[in-house]
DNA sequence: GACAAATGATACTAACATGGTATCATTACA
DNA sequence: TGTAATGATACCATGTTAGTATCATTTGTC
């Protein structure tokens, strides 16, 4: 089980670049130099962070992307429910007809336990968060 | 993101389902009967339980399944590694060749966190748990 | 002993999610 | 006007999950 998946990962450390450059714009070209990721597969992601408005684009020569918030503001749970949608660990398999105490099933209780203590920790991580001790 | 899968999911609901039983031995059959699960879905299952020595099986005519030992000694994250594999929450996606700070990450070591925190909710789970209040 | 009903073993398949490519259109600086 | 960028979108490869199918073996019951 992943709690992040790649895009997610490949979200951050871009994020973390392009905030932590004295550079105004950054291009795909130049986060691909730096971060070795693929380059088509990065355009993808960043073009899905600036319609989720965490990254705003310039296009046309000497393009690229800035932030449209500090790496303060962003949260890993932000990026995980862009990329992974929302955090629901306590899907039930079993359709109700089946599951007749679906309301009270304790395992669905305990899981959503489990649900909340993850969410809590993730809501609260930012990406500034990531890089100064 | 699913904590538990469905094989986890189907095996919970099988083990506690012969648990609670007066019977002393439970058949596949009767399972699918009470349970809804797709019967050779569930064979394999009971097999991988007998395997790992949760169940002990009884071959041929009358045959089934009993439990090994008590449903209070059954652990969620048990089931979990048994079909999921182990809990790893925290895997890097970057070769240490291009992240130099595989060592330092805090990325990772705050996901390590939250992995912490989840095995150990996990580990304290036991089936008996899920249907005495 | 034969039959039926059970598990053991194992190979196969379908559907979905993840990780990525490819391509063409549009924009804008120099 | 050329070139280097993003926008939009369709496609593809691989792995994981969920489930099937089949044949062999075992064992209680008549």
């Amino acid at each position: 089980m992943k709690l992040i998946t790649r895009d997610t990962d490949y979200a951050i450390r871009a994020l973390v670049f392009i905030g932590r450059s004295d550079k105004a714009i950054i291009s795909v070209s130049e986060l691909v130099r730096e971060l070795k990721i693929p380059k088509p597969f990065l355009r993808k992601i960043l073009q899905i962070l600036n319609k989720k408005n965490l990254l705003r684009s310039y296009k046309g020569n000497k393009g690229g992307f800035i932030l449209k918030k500090g790496l303060e503001k962003i949260f890993l749970l932000d990026l995980i429910k862009i990329f992974q949608g929302s955090l629901r660990l306590n899907e039930c398999f079993l359709r109700k007809s089946i599951c007749p105490n679906i309301k009270t099933c304790l395992l669905k209780k305990k899981i959503d336990k489990i649900q909340k203590l993850v969410t809590s920790e993730l809501e609260n991580i930012d990406l500034k968060s990531l890089f100064e001790k």
